[in-house]
DNA sequence: TCTGGGGTCCTAGGACCC
DNA sequence: TCTGGGGTCCTAGGACCC
């Protein structure tokens, strides 16, 4: 079997590197990159995060994920810049058209990162390559980006999280014990804060030390996601470079409230908001799912969840609001309530259904909410609301993931 | 004005069936 | 009156990723 060449580029600092480069474009002296500086979410609309920093924030021991509150304290004089999701995703998309120049073999791993085989390279050095791409972009697109490279993603992955910004590392099977064992072990890709907490418990800090544990050992212990992580220490995996992202499995909107929310028919009216873009984004994909779920946090970030599953598939906005509903009455306690998800999934293609007797119950209410859809693709999503969002303050529909193309999302598997 | 939103996968316990 | 056990489905919760 001929080794593969695996590529793992991620874009350093996404979101405040494209916020910087635009910024920069558009006649802004300063560059966000060279200051502490984070892209975060509105505080007013308690979306108060941070979802990327520079590296001098970094400095200040800011993480991606606190709140802005704690980020502040933290550094006082921090620059706080919104977030422009549309233009990320050009960025990000540039930069998908000039990879293919060097490689059919795309996987699309999340808005920021990408995974490419090289392995039909033959005729001159992939390091070369690799110099190449991560000076064109920087060059081209005006961002810099880390280039893993390996014969597996996870070692591709691992090498572009070595040292940042702008660096190209390799991690090749006779590299792992020099370049990753000695590594803290959550920085193992799947080792999260709850795990890394139970491997310290147990005197294991170092990657090294995870992979020279015992199989059948971590396996009794942490189960099938510990088998993982021990194949990842040792740098066993084997997946391939996806061209075509998998077929969705859910699809779901959540928000949270920019108050509590105490009453019932306020919550209803999240509920239908979210109902309409789940609904709206599951015609759009042709599919229909069985199974509605909705969750809730409350103003004590308690959550709790429930779900349903429907005798038949649906992509009906009424159907998903008024399951959404019920399920939402059989678990509300009455506490202030914080943030609310709708969720589909188990779904199937509509193609049955629609030439199924069931159909033509329905015909009217479908045919009505196509038109809609069509009408707020063309519009926009508030060309047509429902009368009961008039003067309520409540948008009529709530949830991103509002374009044409139903990103593709990564796994929690490579 | 402290703590987002989008996903996937896994586990554990109970129901139910043979 | 010695209370099997395997399999599947369903559900809620939790872990992880960007």
């Amino acid at each position: 079997m001929n080794k593969r060449i695996i590529f793992h580029i991620d874009v350093n600092s996404a979101y405040l590197s494209w916020e910087a480069v635009y910024r920069l474009q558009h006649g802004e002296k300063i560059d966000l990159r060279e200051i502490p500086a984070v892209v975060g979410g509105d505080e007013s609309k308690r979306h108060g995060i941070v979802l990327a920093k520079s590296i001098p924030a970094k400095r200040y021991k800011i993480k991606t994920g606190e709140s802005l509150y704690s980020a502040r304290q933290k550094c006082p004089n921090l620059t706080v810049v919104p977030p422009n999701y549309e233009r990320y995703m050009k960025a990000s998309n540039s930069m998908v058209d000039l990879l293919k120049e060097y490689s059919p073999l795309i996987q699309r791993y999340s808005v920021d990162e990408v995974f490419m085989d090289l392995s039909h390279i033959k005729d001159r050095p992939v390091l070369d390559v690799a110099y190449e791409i991560k000076e064109r972009i920087k060059k081209e697109l005006g961002f810099t980006v880390n280039i893993g490279i390996s014969s597996n993603k996870l070692l591709a992955k691992m090498a572009s999280d070595f040292k940042k910004p702008d660096r190209i590392h390799t991690l090749f099977p006779d590299e792992i014990q020099e370049k990753m064992w000695p590594l803290p072990v959550e920085k193992l890709f799947m080792v999260g804060s709850r795990t890394q907490k139970k491997l310290n418990g147990r005197g294991i800090f170092t990657i090294g030390q995870l992979a020279k544990l015992d199989r059948e050992y971590i396996y009794s212990w942490l189960k099938k996601p510990g088998i993982m992580i021990w194949e990842y220490a040792n740098g066993i995996e084997n997946s391939q470079v996806r061209k075509d992202p998998d077929p969705v499995k859910s699809i779901g909107n959540s928000t949270t409230t920019s108050y509590d929310v105490d009453n019932r028919k306020e919550a209803h009216m999240f509920l239908l908001a979210l109902s309409e873009m789940v609904a709206m984004r599951t015609r759009n994909i042709g599919k229909m799912g069985r199974v509605i779920s909705v969750s809730i946090k409350d103003k004590d970030f308690y959550s709790c969840s429930h779900q349903k599953k429907l005798d038949v598939a649906t992509d009906s906005t009424k159907v998903i609001y008024e399951t959404a509903r019920k399920l939402f009455d059989e678990i509300w306690d009455g506490k202030p309530i914080r943030r609310f998800a709708v969720s589909i999934s188990e779904f199937c293609s509509n193609e049955l259904y629609q030439l199924s007797l069931l159909k033509n119950y329905n015909q009217r209410e479908e045919k009505l909410e196509k038109v809609i859809d069509a009408i707020r693709y063309k519009y926009g999503y508030n060309s047509i609301i429902r009368s009961c969002f008039l003067h309520s303050g409540i948008k009529p529909i709530i949830g991103g993931v509002t374009t044409e193309e139903e990103y593709p999302m990564m796994s929690s598997i490579i």
